[in-house]
DNA sequence: AAATTTGTCTATTTACATTTC
DNA sequence: GGAAATGTAAATAGACAAATT
């Protein structure tokens, strides 16, 4: 029996008990992620602690706990101890974003995603392939591993990428998003904590909710993760591994400093941290940082895909993983592959080997800064970050903006962009910001027109808040 | 404390009770999984009752209970209500059977692959699209669904093998691992269970090892599921899905009848049950048999891969789904893919459009008739089960052989080969069997070769029996 | 056919560690 | 800096249902 009246103290969320058959924590479970879901709870409001609710329902702490626990898993509630529970920034977020194709009628400036180009080099390997008496192999399966040749070739490409290998250590993939997903389920179970910066690439969102891994956003100081949050998570989430993207960081743009990758890489060592490196852009970079599968290399497995640097087409990366990972990845690749295309494999592993790659890599940052120079000087005076050879740029809002609204106002003027709610994990509010895949458009006349529209949005509020 | 003294009640296993500071169950489940894996507790042992290992090491029966559910979920165990917990048949198999390249020492006929033909229609379709001006868009991203084109040609292949399904209904995947995978993460979350053949196919054995779904071998008659197990699995492990392969089922070769067909389909109406219907070798049939997909379409989720039928470096496949599940689905595939690649998917999209896809097929199929009237010749006298344009067959062994041990043994003698534990569900023992992929082998006679050092073992151990 | 064996599920008790005030 | 607030985890108690005898 409920021991005080709790009409007088109001609670932020009360749920009805429905005394049918279902179970206690299965009905507050379902009540509370309707509830959220329906918008009647909004991201950011504070529950009442699982005490209170416990005692206004009649019934254990342990059982609001485990109700809690399953939405806390689903990625709706975000809660630390001494502070409480609250519904997590990103709990209504949709964060698939596939570029849809709407026929034109909106300016695509949402998905990442490099200019596209002839790839006359892809083209040539293609044909010259095709030339060879025994193509047929190419069309049949392959080795998984792929052969040693074409791991040799992958050493040296990653090799300019800042990352001391050996062909021992890979296994390719098919994308970097496939290996994501592959390093998640076979390294981790569901529940297991994975530390991120506290704005992160949605892919890994995505993967995380959907195998059921927490993301625990990590304390930054200067734009990246720094010690003190680090070993704050460790001790506290108990985290096993931290997701970094060293380079143009996706969405924020910044790219990690020395001292920021030397401390991880030291931190790994320390507390036996599992470092997820993802080096999608580290291509675009004109000079190499040093990873930190070079500087901790028995705890980091290395990301390295071509999707935005070389073909998005090709769907080809590597893993460069610790021998003690290298059987639990591949039996994770397997399970969701099988095997890749060795024809995809043969024509990127030519394409590396021939040079072709950094040459792509290379026209692919001429275009971004051709497409930046465009970029800065409209937006100029806004505070517009990243490099100029990004290819996507993060613009902190002025005004009265949220991320959320200025995407929706976008929307409907005929511009794709995405607010930094996709990009939060957690429960804290993120900055208001939208990124703009500055390389998306089909054109740079397209590029202008939606800067242009967004533009006059960004105009408007500042006028309707003097 | 324990009541009585168990020196006397020998008990097939007994933890050790190690008081470091290891919570109780992590202690007992982490023992049981050591000694599985060390083969001191061997397949189909059957294990004490909690209760009285909870007496015997004096906790309760819960936390006995909560270790069991951790090794159950890693499928090292097979539990059921009433007549106790038994360890796994296939606890020991290594169930990633990717083919090995070990430089032609061995023979390989243990993973399932379609005979290496020149796939010339597949490289003039590549020629020409390498002619054409705007080639560099297939190199590019692609939209995730694929274009409507290339879902109506689908449709109407689909429509070939018995599926009759709609371009709306469609998503393109990477291959048929890829999507069991998508689909199983995409449904279900961890310890959901679904309905399987009590011989199954091993990719859906590891990525429900991977995800964390458990696989309930439903009973048979006639060597295909039967209502009455169909119905007793819903009914006590509540299952959410039941899989087939109704056209040569992996490893049995069983085709399905229609009356198994049709009690499927009836049931999964009655029960909401999902069918996973894996097409994988439905294009070899020589007449099409009517799919799940086409007799309960809100019901089913039918896999058509091109993969074994057509060929392995195509890496495509379509799942067709009731809308109901297309959200899910296409979550699923983003996370796990982000996309596949355009590329391929063009390619064989005019593949199957212009015809070449059944022609391939049906070369396939008359390469299979070849190869397996050589099989049978050499093996009359012996249970080879499976029609002649199966590319596998299902050789039940004489004698004292068990699949597991007449594997290790083809292995010594150069073959290999899968025995019937590496298909295994659950509890049940395994039939003494070994699946011959016959279509595997490079040539002819290097298949007459590896049949004939399985003869020599076939016939070395009835001899020994004598 | 009824009693027993056996695994599983929900909810509780208790202890603990961190954060907040 | 210490007490209170708060979330989390382990182990238990008890009820339940299926399978066996």
């Amino acid at each position: 029996m409920p021991v005080n009246s709790f009409e007088n103290y109001p609670m932020s969320w009360k749920p009805r008990r429905t005394d049918d058959g279902e179970p206690l924590y299965l009905m507050i479970a379902r009540q509370l992620e309707s509830d959220i879901r329906n918008g009647d709870l909004l991201p950011g409001t504070k529950l009442p602690p699982q005490r209170e609710l416990a005692d206004y329902l009649d019934v254990n702490v342990s059982t609001i706990s485990r109700a809690f626990g399953i939405c806390s898993r689903k990625g709706l509630l975000g809660g630390t101890v001494g502070s409480g529970t609250f519904v997590a920034y990103d709990a209504l977020a949709n964060i698939n974003v596939t570029p849809q194709d709407e026929g034109g009628a909106i300016i695509e400036m949402g998905s990442v995603m490099p200019e596209r180009t002839s790839y006359e080099e892809i083209s040539a390997v293609l044909k010259k392939m095709l030339s060879e008496p025994d193509f047929g192999r190419f069309l049949h399966y392959g080795a998984a591993a792929g052969s040693l040749w074409q791991r040799e070739t992958a050493v040296r490409l990653l090799r300019k990428t800042g990352c001391e290998t050996t062909e021992d250590r890979l296994l390719p993939a098919n994308g970097g998003q496939n290996a994501i997903a592959a390093i998640v389920a076979g390294l981790f179970r569901p529940g297991d904590c994975i530390g991120v910066d506290p704005m992160t690439y949605p892919g890994m969102k995505s993967v995380a909710k959907l195998l059921g891994v927490r993301l625990i956003p990590i304390g930054q100081e200067r734009g990246e993760i720094c010690e003190e949050g680090l070993i704050h998570a460790c001790d506290n989430a108990k985290i096993k591994a931290v997701y970094i993207m060293p380079d143009y960081q996706n969405p924020t743009t910044h790219t990690m400093s020395d001292e920021g990758r030397e401390m991880i890489a030291r931190t790994a060592k320390e507390r036996d941290l599992l470092i997820i490196e993802d080096a999608i852009h580290s291509l675009l970079a004109p000079r190499p940082n040093q990873s930190a599968a070079s500087r901790a290399p028995e705890h980091t497995v290395h990301i390295a895909s071509l999707s935005n640097t070389v073909s998005p087409g090709l769907r080809l990366c590597y893993i460069a993983t610790p021998p003690r990972y290298k059987d639990a990845l591949s039996d994770s690749l397997y399970s969701l592959n099988l095997t890749g295309s060795p024809f995809l494999l043969e024509i990127a592993s030519r394409v590396i080997a021939s040079g072709s790659a950094e040459t792509i890599a290379a026209r692919h940052r001429e275009l971004a800064m051709g497409r930046n120079a465009v970029v800065n000087e409209m937006l100029a005076g806004y505070d517009l970050r990243g490099a100029d050879e990004c290819i996507f740029r993060w613009l902190l809002l002025p005004g009265g903006w949220s991320g959320e609204r200025f995407e929706s106002a976008a929307s409907a003027a005929g511009v794709r962009v995405y607010g930094a709610e996709r990009f939060a994990v957690g429960k804290a509010k993120p900055a208001a910001a939208v990124r703009l895949a500055i390389a998306a458009p089909e054109s740079i006349e397209e590029l202008k027109e939606g800067v242009r529209r967004l533009l006059v949005l960004l105009r408007k509020e500042e006028v309707a808040k003097l």
